[in-house]
DNA sequence: AAGCTATTGAGAATAGGTCTCAAGTGCAAG
DNA sequence: CTTGCACTTGAGACCTATTCTCAATAGCTT
């Protein structure tokens, strides 16, 4: 991903914060320039401490304080991965309508985008009076059949290595 | 629903339990009668109380340890609606691709099936070399449109009430 | 430069969920 | 119908992710 369009996702969250009257501070440029660095899904403690990396100051409550803007803003995706903690997605910015297939054998998790699903949803949300704001789609299985061509992560196909 | 199939639901968590070598007991029956007397969706804590009604015996831990076996046997999901505690759905077992829409106005959730988005699942998996386990889509927005026909439950369309 | 507020860090507090362990109970064998 | 024992249970301690409190600090506007 392109460093302008993470530049941009960053300037958007700074738009945001102007409208909402929010003050630009250190601290929040810090997290926020952690979040847009990254192409990973991560947990408000990895942020904590990637973000500490940049700016020492920075403290627990202040992410957990920036993370709900974060959602708010529509930039990052919340994740619930069955996990009892929760997980960001920074990608939602330039992906808003990609989602996630986990393996649970191995925790495995690939991305996919679908314009047919994305529009099935729009016309039965429509169809049932809802103006649509977000979707999150989770399919758990197994990459079995990626087991069998040498290619999956699959913990059994690393005990060796 | 009827009570048949409640029935048949109830009997097929009996199998799992046997087939898992796990004991019926009498705590698990009041549980697993109330899970599946109920079309609603729940919370533990509200799982709780209700045992309670049937049997005052139940307790918090057994019915947080009950849960995870209902979840394994493919009878209940667990959901996750952005509320700091997990809900339960007990429509599962009769069906099991359907998913909801949330509003986020007055938390208002309905239930809708497509196997349109089905089919489509089922075809990304395979793509990705996944065999699919199970699904959820969550699908967030308001519920105007419905307000505007007079028929939504929107917060403030209750205040006058 | 000053003043008004929003913001922050540290740590206490909260709360959903999990774990411990002694006492109790299905249930299969005899 | 007993017996024996592994599986279960209830109570409450415990855990831990997340939120809250409050005095000190620092954006931003004038
Ligand atoms: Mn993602
Ligand atoms: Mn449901
Ligand atoms: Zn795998
Ligand atoms: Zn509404």
């Amino acid at each position: 991903m392109p460093v302008t369009e993470k530049q941009n996702a960053k300037q958007k969250f700074m738009d945001f914060l102007a409208k909402k009257q929010l003050r630009i501070t250190s601290q929040r440029q810090a997290i926020i320039d952690t979040v847009f660095s990254t192409e990973e899904h991560f947990t408000a403690e990895q942020l904590l401490e990637w973000s500490r990396h940049r700016d020492k100051s920075v403290s627990r409550a202040t992410v957990y304080r920036t993370l709900p803007l974060l959602t708010e803003s529509g930039l990052v995706r919340e994740m619930d991965f069955g996990k009892d903690y929760k997980f960001y997605d920074p990608n939602y910015a330039e992906h808003p309508n990609h989602n996630h297939i986990i393996c649970q054998d191995c925790d495995k998790i690939v991305e996919f985008e679908s314009e047919k699903i994305a529009k099935l949803e729009d016309e039965i949300s429509h169809k049932l009076g809802f103006s649509i704001k977000a979707q999150r789609l989770q399919i758990t299985g197994n990459c079995e059949e990626l087991k069998k061509l040498g290619a999956c992560r699959h913990k059994s196909c690393h005990e060796h290595e």
